[in-house]
DNA sequence: TAGTTCGTAAAGTTTTAACTGTACAAATTA
DNA sequence: TAATTTGTACAGTTAAAACTTTACGAACTA
């Protein structure tokens, strides 16, 4: 083995671990090694350079670069003269850390919340009203404290994302050691 | 509608609302029903009675029950004179929460970052051999600065990973508002 | 204007994951 | 010991996701 092949096999060595790790974040082994490829590469890349590079279809390139873009984990870039379209991989991978969350997690917390208030609303109703037998009234207060807990954690979870937009968290587990 | 069926509803939105959430985290929205079921249930519950509320087969529940056991927001309760196996779901969400990041990162993070370190060796190597073109050593070159950077970034987040762990995460980003 | 090239939508295929039914070992009961 | 019951492994089926091929609009080129 010639020492080109040596770099290239470490490089493939390391996307292949890095892809299979990001799959824990939904991220799939694929896309992963698409994005490994953009990552060691010292130019943007085309769509059609990538789907040599990996033996994938076009079109797949085309679906796989798109959702890396949605992640911020990988940018359009604009070079002169050039009618293909260049990609190129975003290099500030704690950034992709905070973005991969906070866009994949806020929407869910938000709806969990207003889903929880909702039959808050509707529980306390059901306390409040004359009609409502015992039986069904203290499953209902049993459920209104599953609700609240439920809540808080929502809570919780909402500042924690908060804090890893804001690059808070930085401040509280620094990024070199 | 009666009173009881209005707090089965209630329950039953949000439990799906929240299954639709755990399937950010990689948990399937029957697993997550599942959660949910045992979330409101009083009493911890058998096999059986899961698969007749849930509507599945009792094999789906055998294993859907496992996974929650494994990722510690599920756990088998002993009763006396109770011949079937009964599971409740495990109630402080911060600690599932913890558990279930410590657990599913911790081996993708040391697996990634022996790669690196293998890799990293075979690099140097091929720096300070002398018979390597220069070529391939300005890549390598260039190459180690990445492999170094994806060292510090996994770094991190072994150390974001401790923080969950050790609950020094709710120092800074405290459970009541 | 006609002819290319590029990126992606849409439909079709293949692969993977979820779920079910059957079968069986272990524990329990009679 | 034989007869039940319980939980799960295993094989098979169904549903979903990943990927490819085809096709076409938009932008560029001659």
């Amino acid at each position: 083995m010639n020492e080109q092949d040596k770099l290239l096999k470490a490089r493939d060595r390391f996307i292949d671990s890095m892809a299979k790790n990001m799959s824990l974040y939904g991220i799939t082994h694929s896309v992963g090694r698409l994005y490994g490829l953009l990552y060691f590469s010292e130019k943007p890349m085309t769509l059609d350079e990538m789907k040599d590079e990996l033996g994938m279809s076009k079109t797949s390139m085309s679906t796989a670069v798109r959702q890396l873009q949605e992640l911020n984990m990988v940018e359009k870039v604009w070079k002169k003269g050039e009618r293909k379209d260049l990609y190129q991989a975003a290099d500030d991978w704690y950034e992709s850390f905070s973005a991969l969350f906070s866009t994949s997690w806020r929407t869910g917390i938000s709806l969990n919340i207003s889903t929880i208030n909702r039959s808050l609303k509707e529980l306390r109703a059901l306390v409040e009203n004359p009609e409502t037998s015992d039986e069904v009234k203290t499953s209902a207060v049993l459920d209104i404290e599953k609700y609240q807990y439920a809540l808080d954690y929502y809570d919780w979870l909402n500042r924690f994302v908060d804090s890893l937009e804001s690059k808070e968290i930085f401040d509280h587990i620094p990024k070199k050691e």
